[in-house]
DNA sequence: ATTTTTGTTCGTGTTTTTACGAATAATAAT
DNA sequence: ATTATTATTCGTAAAAACACGAACAAAAAT
């Protein structure tokens, strides 16, 4: 049974971007690409205090959501913020409170 | 073991307010709050395909998340925006890609 | 004093999230 | 061809989220 029918793709969407920031890993994940453009999983699990694979989870997590998306530069991968979704995600958020 | 220490407390924060919307139930709920300053829960129950228990645990999520607060008005419950922890949460968000 | 209205809490079950280490895959470097 | 580097996937486990109906609590209305 889907209980998603009956809410709005805004709403729908707005939720899909919030959980995916619903974790302080993921909001650290962000705030840095939003900050300094790309970087690799690598320099994460430098940082992070948790197991790459883990890291890796939440990495999908924000991936699938749409909010970032990784370039392959073998064997590293970069990671940067999907741009059009991220404006997307403020948008919507913004257009809360108007 | 908290793995909690090592982010900001505003990181925490955001992490929060982001998963208290990180549900359609919730998206919805909260913009109808901005729209129309007040509601009761039993309008929600009305409007919502959902449980009268399970709307409960909603707006408990975001209550305890602190987007929410509730005025008794017996034996109704009128829920408003607590404007400024969305204030905060605003300008958390915003404050991301600044 | 009952009954009605309104919401929360309880008990339960299912699904999802979070986390880890080990195993695997893919490419680069030797 | 091996080895090293990098990151994902697998297997597993524990915790949290989500949903429901039934039971309960509190106050208002009768």
């Amino acid at each position: 049974m889907n209980r998603d029918l009956g809410y709005t793709e805004n709403q729908l969407k707005l939720a899909r971007f919030s959980k995916a920031l619903g974790h302080p890993v993921r909001v650290f994940i962000i705030e840095l690409l939003l900050k300094q453009a790309c970087c690799y999983s690598g320099d994460l699990t430098e940082i992070l205090p948790i197991a790459k694979s883990t890291l890796s989870q939440h990495l999908k997590e924000l991936k699938d959501a749409g909010l970032i998306q990784g370039e392959i530069e073998s064997p590293k991968i970069k990671y940067c913020i999907n741009r059009d979704n991220w404006n997307l995600a403020r948008k919507l958020f913004n257009n809360l409170y108007k």
